[in-house]
DNA sequence: CAGTGGTCTAGACCACAGT
DNA sequence: CTGTGGTCTAGACCACTGT
C-alpha cells in the first residue's frame, strides 16, 4: 500500500501553503477569510481558523476582528554597544510610518521609583508624559516618560503634539539628552496597556526602561518605561568586546 | 437588568483562575487534564483545552502529549555590558540542573562563513561540536560550535563527554576565552532545530550567534550558533552607558 | 491498557468594522 | 446590512506516554 505522503496535519499544510504566499506578499496585503479558506481546501472553518492562528502564532500575520488576516512584517529594534536609536528613525529605516501620539502630559509630584532613578529629593515634581506610538496608523507600543520640571519649566504648552521630545528639549531648553541606561526584556503586556493598544488579548512585548541624561554634566532628565510589541518589533541585541575588554562602538 | 458581572469569555476565566493557582505552584507541577478542567468548570473540553492553550501561549506551562500540563518557570537570559554569562551558571543559579550532551563532534574543513569570522586560510580545518541542553533533563537548546584545530589538536578525544568546553581548552590547551562578540534575536527555530529538541512544532527561540578570543593575543578561539527556547529562557538586555560614553561593567 | 493532548467536523451565536 | 474574526458545543478519531 501506499505511504501517506505526508504526516503534516491538514491546518499545518494549509498553514505553510499561506507562509510560501505571504514570503511573496508585501506587508499589509489581505488573506482569504476563514470562511473562503475552508471552502477552497474543503475543510471545516474551524481547520482553517486553525491555519490562520498558527501563521499568527508564528507572527507572520495580524488578525483583525471584523476586518480579516493581513501579511505582517516585523522591524528590527537592535539595541548594542551604542546608544539604541531613535525609535522614529528605526521604524523608517525600513520604509515604514513612525507617528506618536501624546495622550496626556501632566506635571506632578515624582513617584518614589522616579525619584531614585532621577536622583531627585522626595517631593520634587515631575511631567509625565505618556504617549502611545503607531507604525503604519497600526498601534504598536506605549510609553510613560518622566522628565525633570525643573530642567522643562513649561514643557505641556510648548510640546507639540506628535513632536519629538527630544527635539523640542534641545530646541526649547537647551538639552541634549544622552541615554544613560537601558533595559529590555520579552514580557507580557499588563491587561491595562493592551487595552491603551486597543487590544483585547494580552499581547507579547519588548519591556524596555531606558533614562537619559544630560550630555555634559550627566545629571538625568528623563526616565521612560514603555512596551512595544513584538509582533511588530523584533528585539535584537548585538555586542563586542574589544580585546582590552570594552566594548566597540 | 443585571450588567454582566463578567464579559470575559468563560475560556479566560478558566486560564486566569489557572494563572492564579500556578502563581502559588512549584514549577514542574502538573495540571489538571483537559477532561477534568471540562467536567469541573461544566464547560466543553474544546473550552477547557482553549484556557489551558492561553496559558501556554502566556508561557506559563508547557504540555506535552500523553503526558499533561506542567507549571513552567521562564530562566532570565541576561545579555549585558560584561561578557554573558556562562550558561550552566544561569541555570544553576535559579537553582535548576543545566545538562549538557555532546550530539557528536568531527574534525572537518571549515566552512565559509566560519573561515571568515575565525579569520582562518580557505582549506584550514575546525572541528564541529553540537550540543544539546538540558534544563531539569527537558530539552531546552541546541548549539553548534565549530573550533579552530589548529588550537585544540585531538579534542574530539580529550572532550569528555557533558564536559565544559571552555575548561577543557584552558586545561587540556591553556586556552583562555574570552567573549568576543554576541548576536541575539528571537527567532522562530527552523524545523530541523525542532526536530533536535524533539518538538514538533517550531518553538520561539533566543537565536544566537557568539565569538570567543583568546585573552591576551585576541585571535579567535570558537564561533557558535545556537537556539534557546523561549519557554525556558527570557532574554534580558541591560546596559548602562558612563558619563564619557563607554559602558560601565 | 487507560490517560493525555492533537486534530477534525457540523453547526451555532456573538462582537466588531465597514458599507 | 454583509463580511470578518471570536467563542462555544457535542461528538469523534488519532498519536503518544506510561503502567
Amino acid at each position: 500500500m501506499l505511504a501517506a505522503v505526508t504526516d503534516t496535519p491538514p491546518y499545518l499544510a494549509i498553514a505553510d501553503d499561506l507562509a510560501r504566499i505571504i514570503a511573496r506578499s508585501r506587508p499589509g496585503a489581505k488573506l482569504p477569510s476563514e470562511y473562503e479558506l475552508a471552502q477552497t481546501y474543503g475543510r471545516n472553518r474551524q481547520t482553517a481558523r486553525a491555519a490562520l492562528q498558527e501563521l499568527e502564532r508564528r507572527q507572520l500575520v495580524r488578525r483583525v476582528q471584523g476586518q480579516g488576516t493581513f501579511v505582517a512584517k516585523r522591524i528590527e529594534f537592535r539595541v548594542g554597544g551604542g546608544a539604541p536609536p531613535s525609535w522614529s528613525e528605526t521604524v523608517r529605516r525600513v520604509g515604514a510610518e513612525p507617528r506618536v501620539e501624546t495622550e496626556r502630559i501632566r506635571r506632578t509630584e515624582a513617584a518614589r521609583w522616579a525619584t531614585d532613578e532621577l536622583q531627585l529629593e522626595p517631593g520634587a515634581e515631575v511631567y509625565v508624559l505618556s504617549r502611545r506610538r503607531y507604525v503604519n496608523d497600526e498601534p504598536a507600543g506605549w510609553a510613560e516618560t518622566q522628565i525633570v520640571a525643573d530642567l522643562a519649566d513649561g514643557l505641556d504648552t510648548r510640546l507639540q503634539d506628535g513632536a519629538s521630545l527630544y527635539r523640542t528639549l534641545e530646541d526649547e531648553y537647551g538639552l541634549q539628552p544622552m541615554r544613560g541606561s537601558y533595559r529590555g526584556a520579552i514580557e507580557l503586556a499588563p491587561t491595562w496597556v493592551a487595552r491603551r493598544l486597543g487590544l483585547v488579548a494580552r499581547p507579547w512585548t519588548i519591556e524596555f526602561r531606558s533614562r537619559a541624561d544630560c550630555e555634559l554634566r550627566g545629571c538625568p532628565i528623563e526616565v521612560t518605561r514603555g512596551w512595544l510589541r513584538t509582533d511588530v518589533f523584533q528585539l535584537v541585541v548585538e555586542m563586542n568586546w574589544n580585546r582590552g575588554g570594552g566594548i566597540e562602538r
